[in-house]
DNA sequence: AACGATATATATCGGTCCGCTATATCAATG
DNA sequence: CATTGATATAGCGGACCGATATATATCGTT
């Protein structure tokens, strides 16, 4: 699953520029599963359309910046339909705020504090933005990932509401206390 | 975080061959938040070695295969402290399945049954892994990610299981009725 | 009206990481 | 006693990330 299906794809959903679909990736309900930079987005459009599976349309009206709208071809559409049956790959999730806090023995107990409030207030957002008008699903695939998401976030969140507290107490006690032996082991 | 830093903190919990470290991204607990290649664990390993970070130990009794034992020095328990005080990049999750599941309407009806069923049988894969013995945390950190860990795949079994027969039927009735756009529209 | 901050927009580059492959030994299975 | 699967190290090419450069538009503030 390379960045190019991803933004054929996502061309297949809406015409669009290459900041555009960054910005889907980056706020949309497609950030729940996948992500691509500039450094990969641009290159995979250009080969798109130098293989005639994306047309390009420049926007220009005035002296203004050139704004380069994409559009998915039935070429496209063929091939992104071959493309999806592919097998995928596992799950791959990267979280260094979960390493972090895997390893909190190593680091000083506020640190990971602030480390906790930033990971809660980020997973509020997320669900925000799952719960916005604009993330409303339009079919039964897009529907059952966005439930997923709202359950995943939903979870996670109340997690981390339980059991924040604990893990701040068992830190500040190994750190404050007299030194290690006490009921956790320190590393 | 780069994968030097990865391997570096498992082997502060451990010594360990590169080839152990390896595994413990794919089975152990900490595969719940991060992972890496053999393509890049030895090159790392062998970094950290001319660092000084950590020791190496080669095991050849007999004539048998080399297995070099890693072992973290007090410079690698510094240093590791240091690079635990970054500041940690957000989560980044890449789900194929999900990619597929939002793209299903592309996808023919049996093949997105198929992906569900292997999904599903996935995540009870995990909880396996995650509630065996040798998963057991020992200390407030990994006892915390441990209990997350237990809590989003839980949450998400529970998801997928209450929910996949109605994609199923969703997609059915498209593929097989009429082509109602939108006609499964009820939840 | 000027200013600064933020959003829109395209593009490139270096370095890191992934996926695959090759190689080799040993244990177990039939 | 062959074949599979687990253990173990290593390298290569290509994909991808993160940072940066450049430029205009917009919006709120002073």
């Amino acid at each position: 699953m390379d960045v190019a299906t991803l933004c054929l794809s996502l061309l297949s959903l809406k015409s669009a520029s290459g900041y555009e679909i960054r910005k889907q990736l980056v706020d949309g309900p497609v950030s729940l599963f996948h992500g691509a930079n500039y450094g990969s987005i641009y290159p995979a459009l250009a080969r798109l359309a130098a293989e005639g599976l994306i047309a390009v349309e420049v926007h220009a009206p005035d002296g203004r910046l050139d704004k380069k709208v994409y559009r998915i071809t039935p070429e496209g559409r063929t091939a992104l339909r071959r493309s999806l049956l592919a097998e995928p790959a596992h799950d791959r999730i990267r979280s260094e705020f979960l390493f972090l806090f895997f390893f909190a023995a190593l680091i000083p107990p506020a640190r990971v504090g602030e480390l906790l409030d930033r990971y809660i207030a980020r997973h509020r957002e997320v669900l925000a933005m799952l719960s916005a008008e604009d993330c409303v699903p339009d079919n039964a695939g897009q529907r059952f990932v966005h439930g997923l998401g709202l359950a995943i976030f939903r979870a996670r969140l109340d997690y981390l509401e339980a059991n924040a507290p604990g893990l701040r107490a068992s830190l500040d006690a190994e750190a404050g206390g007299a030194p290690t032996r006490g009921g956790a082991k320190a590393v």
